[in-house]
DNA sequence: GCCAACGTTGGC
DNA sequence: GCCAACGTTGGC
């Protein structure tokens, strides 16, 4: 089981039009980065993921989990480009803000740090348990 | 709104 | 294969 972090500009796809998806889902499209791609590639059914909103809120706001493995983008024609279905799991009872990710020395190697720009990403096991701790959650599911 | 960082494209 | 030019992302 692994660990991710989904990116989105809340104007463009926010945490709540995910979590109106349901437990049908939602594909993650639009990614048209090699790296980003290949990160959904490497997923396998019930990984979870943290929903990072960016540019307005810089915050974790919730869990997703992966209930599709990689297909092709159903936005592009261009064969390259795939993705994964993802759904809403739970809020973060208290979101988690990029400069408290920032300010903790336990996240510094963090890719949503060091590699601002990358919008589907690996997390550590450890970063992930930080991260729900400080979001409020008991237990890290 | 600005700008730094990064990725992609295309000329040579 | 290199590198300059350009476009996009995202933090501030």
């Amino acid at each position: 089981m692994a660990y991710w972090l989904f990116k989105s500009e809340p104007s463009t796809w926010s945490w709540e039009m995910q979590k109106k998806k349901g437990d049908k889902g939602e594909q993650w499209d639009g990614v048209r980065n090699y790296q980003a791609r290949n990160n959904m590639r490497e997923m396998k059914l019930g990984d979870l993921g943290f929903f990072y909103h960016s540019v307005k809120e810089t915050s974790v706001v919730g869990i997703v989990e992966v209930c599709a493995l990689a297909h092709p983008d159903t936005t592009t024609d261009d064969p390259r480009w795939e993705c994964v279905d993802i759904r809403a799991v739970k809020d973060i009872p208290r979101p988690v803000t990029l400069a408290e990710i920032k300010a903790n020395p336990a996240l510094s190697e963090m890719i949503l740090v060091n590699n601002s720009r990358l919008s589907v990403q690996p997390v550590r096991p450890d970063e992930w348990a930080e991260i729900c701790r400080m979001g409020g959650l008991d237990k890290a599911p």
